[in-house]
Parts: C-alpha cells; sequence; structure tokens
DNA sequence: TATATTGTTTCTAATTAAGAAACAATAAGA
DNA sequence: TCTTATTGTTTCTTAATTAGAAACAATATA
C-alpha cells in the first residue's frame, strides 16, 4: 500500500468529509479508499477519522495529521515537478571532453552556436587525449574521432572527417614521393595511436578498400605532435584535413597520394545511457549531428 | 514500489556513494535496491545516478533530488513521530518476558485481566531464565523476581515475594529439622542461582537482618527445579510461598523456621526507556502496580 | 591471470492490491 | 413505522507486484 497514496486519499476525504466522494473524485473503489485509511491508521497506529456509515469526522490527531499532511504532498509534487522540469528544458551545466585537436579546432566554434540558442546551460570543455570514463570523470558527452572499441557507453556517429596523407617537401626530395600505397611501406609513417594497435592505413579506390600495414618511428595519440613532426621533415603523416589545410597552403606539407582517398574517420558522441537521457545532453548532441549535415565545412577544403 | 521507501534508498545510496553499502545499511537484497531506484527513475523520467559496476556519481538531476529527498524524508518522519506520540491509546503487540514460574503461576492471570481492559493490545509471552536483554529480544518489559544488579534498563518495583524455608518430611526425618538459621549450615541448602553467586540466605526477625551462609549440592537457575529436589528428599530450599503452597498443603514438604521471615524478593518490570514509553507499555506497568497493592494475593497465604 | 566485488537481470514463490458484490448501519421520506 | 437509498466495511477472487536468491556481466585489484 504505497503511502503517498494513502496520503492523498486521507487527504481527499478529509476535504471531501467522505469516503465515497473522495473515491469517486481519485476514480478507485471506495473498498480501497477504506484500505487506504485503515493502512494509514494501523501505520501510524492511530484512529484518524471518527466515523459511522454516516457521518465523518477527523480526530483530534486527524486534524493535526491533516494539518501535516498537505504540506508533505505539496512539497513532494513540487520537487517531483521542479525535477521533471530541469529534465525537459536545456539548462545546467554541460561537461564536454574531446580530443584537443578536435577541440581547439572545432569544439568551441560549435559551442558559442549552441549556447547562443540554449542561453541556460553552461559548458566545461575538457580536452584529453586518454579514453573518456564518463562516469568516474562526471562527463556529460565525450566526442571522440576515430573507431570506437566496444564500451559500455552509448556512441552515436555525429559526421565524419576527411583525412589527406602528407609530408613536408624536404622529406619528399630526400626521399622521393610514394606513387601508390604499397610505396609508403618503404617510408617512415608515423603512427597516430591512441590505442597502441592498429598500424595499418586504409585507403580507398573505386570503392575499394586497400589495406596498407605501415610503420614508422613515431608515434602518438596527439595529432598535432604527428603534423608538427611531418614539418619537421620527420615523415608521412595521415591527418584530418582541418588540421593540416593551413600547413598545406602554406607549403609546408605536401598531399601525397592523392588519388588514394584515406579512409573518412567517424566523429562520435558518447554519452551514458540511453534512457533519460537530459535536455541538455539530446540536444547538444542533435545540435552537433545537424550542424555537420550534409558534410562538414572542414570536408570541404580541396 | 512505495515510493517514500525508494526515496530512503535513494538517500541512503547516495550517502554511502554504493548500491551495495546502502543495501547492508538497509538490510534490503542489493537488488531490491536496484529496483527502487530503477522505480524513482522510471517515475521521475530522469537518471539520478551516472553508474557502472565500479563507480558511482550523482547526475545534476540526482543532486537536486537528494537536496529535496531528504527535507521531504525528515519532514515525514517528524509528522509522523509527533502523531505517533499524540496517540495515547494502547495498542498493538505487547511483548513480554518473565521467568518460567512466575510466568506460569501470575502473569497469564495477569494479562487476562489487562487485555479485557485493553482489547487493542495483543500480548507475546516468552518465559525463561536467562538475564532478559530487552534490545536484543525485541522485548517491550521483563517481569523480574530477584534483586538487580545494576542494568542499563528502567527498572520499576512492582510487588514482592514472600518465601518461605522448606524441606520434605521425609528429608527432615532423616536429618533432623533446623531450629534457627545457623543449624542451616550443616544441611544440604539448595541454592537458586540465577547469576551464579549470591550463597546466603537473609531472615528477618525483630526488624534485624541476619544472614547465613549456606550451601549444598543443587544450585539451579530454576525454581521449580529446586521445588521439585526439596519433594525428592534432597534438601532444604527458600522458595516463594507460591511456588509451593500446594505442596505444604498436600504435606510433600513442610515450613520450617518459621519465626524467621526470609527477606521478600522484589518483582520488578524493566523497560527501556522512561522517555517515549509507548501508553501500551505504560498502562500495562501502572496496571501491575495496581493489581498488587497493597500487598499480592499470593503473600496471603498461611 | 585469477579473484573479488559491484550493479543488473532473471526466475520463483509469496504477498498484496484491486474491485465487485454482499453486508451492516442508519438517515430520510412515505 | 416501514421502506428506500446511501454509506463505510468486509469478503472473495484475480491479477499484479514484491522480494530475494542466483546467475550474470563488468571491472578493479592482487
Amino acid at each position: 500500500m504505497d503511502k503517498i497514496m494513502s496520503m492523498r486519499v486521507f487527504s481527499s476525504v478529509a476535504k471531501n468529509s467522505s469516503f465515497s466522494d473522495a473515491a469517486k473524485k481519485l476514480s478507485m473503489s471506495k473498498a480501497m479508499v477504506s484500505k487506504h485509511i485503515q493502512s494509514l491508521e494501523n501505520s501510524l497506529g492511530v484512529r484518524l477519522f471518527n466515523r459511522t456509515t454516516r457521518k465523518l469526522n477527523l480526530t483530534e490527531v486527524g486534524h493535526a495529521y491533516y494539518e501535516k499532511v498537505d504540506h508533505i504532498l505539496a512539497d513532494i509534487d513540487e520537487t517531483e515537478l521542479s525535477i521533471s522540469q530541469l529534465n525537459s528544458e536545456p539548462r545546467g551545466k554541460l561537461k564536454i571532453m574531446a580530443q584537443p585537436s578536435f577541440g581547439a579546432f572545432h569544439l568551441s566554434r560549435a559551442l558559442s552556436v549552441y549556447l547562443k540558442k540554449y542561453p541556460d546551460v553552461t559548458t566545461e570543455i575538457e580536452l584529453s587525449n586518454r579514453p573518456p570514463d564518463l562516469v568516474e570523470d562526471g562527463i556529460d558527452i565525450a566526442l571522440y574521432v576515430g573507431k570506437l572499441d566496444d564500451s559500455s557507453f552509448v556512441a552515436r556517429k555525429i559526421t565524419t572527417v576527411r583525412r589527406v596523407v602528407c609530408a613536408s617537401p624536404n622529406y619528399l626530395k630526400q626521399n622521393g614521393t610514394p606513387q601508390t600505397p604499397d610505396d609508403l611501406q618503404n617510408h617512415n609513417c608515423m603512427i597516430y595511436a591512441p590505442k597502441t594497435q592498429q598500424s595499418e592505413w586504409v585507403f580507398i579506390r573505386n570503392n575499394e578498400k586497400i589495406k596498407i600495414a605501415v610503420s614508422g618511428d613515431i608515434k602518438s595519440n596527439d595529432g598535432d605532435a604527428l603534423r608538427v613532426a611531418a614539418i619537421q621533415d620527420c615523415g608521412i603523416a595521415q591527418l584530418p584535413t582541418y588540421m593540416v589545410g593551413l600547413d598545406i597552403q602554406a607549403g609546408r606539407l605536401k598531399v601525397i597520394l592523392e588519388e588514394y582517398e584515406p579512409e573518412r574517420q567517424p566523429v562520435y558522441a558518447i554519452y551514458n545511457h540511453r534512457k533519460y537521457l537530459s535536455a541538455k545532453i539530446k540536444t547538444f548532441i542533435d545540435f552537433m549531428y545537424e550542424l555537420y549535415q550534409p558534410e562538414a565545412y572542414w570536408n570541404e577544403w580541396t
């Protein structure tokens, strides 16, 4: 017998001075009304109503109880309403995690638009290369560029990242320019290795995947480190267009294997739970998805 | 799923930062804790905790809810306490403990009168020779015949028990009849030893206490065992008049040292706390006290 | 790598909720 | 006074829910 319901029944009976009327108002049988009151009386060890089949009166104790019950019920209702509203209106702090390069290039730009749309939301951004632990770090959303291995979290693909293979003119002059992916095997290919694994690059040509095992003497979990290394003639890197666009325009880096399109990398929004997604999280993910439809602006680069 | 209980569970989980610890504290299975939280989350349409099997964090919404929940629970508890205290009607179950002989001879007789007066009270009687532990055994009142050593409980003296020294005619024939308390030292005096200590009998004559150290080969924490032993010619016993009255009338036992009145034994009602004494306990103690005023019926025996 | 612990799910038995209908009490009208 | 209508209670049956044990999946720690 849910006590809060019993309290509602009690309140209604007291207001209507009638079990039957209360039953009608609450759309329940009068048998149940009777049982709810009995349950309360048992639980409190107190008689709440003096009643015969024809008369109904609050006892002295019942009166004292009534004074309090309405207040408690109002408290509960108000709390539940405010909690539900908290969830249906985007508001509160949104803690976002992302990889440093993606965060630096795109996140703040996107956020400034989002926050204008939802002024009750504030944000906190954490940039890090280590894999996100949402619960531990209290993070609402992690944006992640790259393939995900299995995870207990929910991931939604937001968009994709186009990449190019590039190196400095100096490096190419000294080591020659690869003409096919196979040629890469004779070059120092610098590996982006967030999880110390995959050392193969995948290209797509005529809808066919070409997988090439590559190797080199530089690995990093930070994209920008590879970019800088490439500029300093250390080797060949496969990097997002948004990272190296300016370097290519300025001639610091040169795109190679242009006929072979590197497989695109997905960008995921990772969050905690599909159910009960709070408004701030849901709207942000939707916003990010829309923002990069049909194609992310950074991929328009040529 | 009682929502108030769910709120208590939620509060406990939030305080302990753990489902398992909360389960232990609330003495419920962790399965139930999990279900209570889910029930709340469903009802509110909100995720309250971000959790994996190893980490637990309140969500922002959960935090807001927690702020309110404790207040609501305190409100409910305070209300129910004040209402229950308002209640001065004796009702509920009264669990009474007593020594077997006293319980058998007098408790049920007294209870039948008490319960007629307070029909909303039910009783549960536990008879045992071991010293009462009110908290451990969930006992409302312990009736105890005999001197009390210190106790953390409250004791109220209800009445006194008159005793006689007696033995079987056969025993007296074989061993002689003591004429003064001092003579007891040459007899087999059977000791009632609830706490394995006192082996002296105290007599009163002309308002003067006469203490006699006695000894024998039979000790027991059960009065009736001594009575039976005495009847079987085993020795001399000091026993309440209500226990041996019939035996004496039937000639199975014979009173000796009639001019020396054994010191009376007090009868105590032991209970938990003077404050917040529930009506059922208070009325029962008062009832017992009145019932044996000015003198308990069993002492009218001659 | 094995172990222990955590939160969740599944399964079963036992309890409980719910309402229809019968019931008892009693005010009002004939 | 006698019926009638209405009220709160009880009884009975069914349908739903509750509770916990055990199995489970995941993940720290040794």
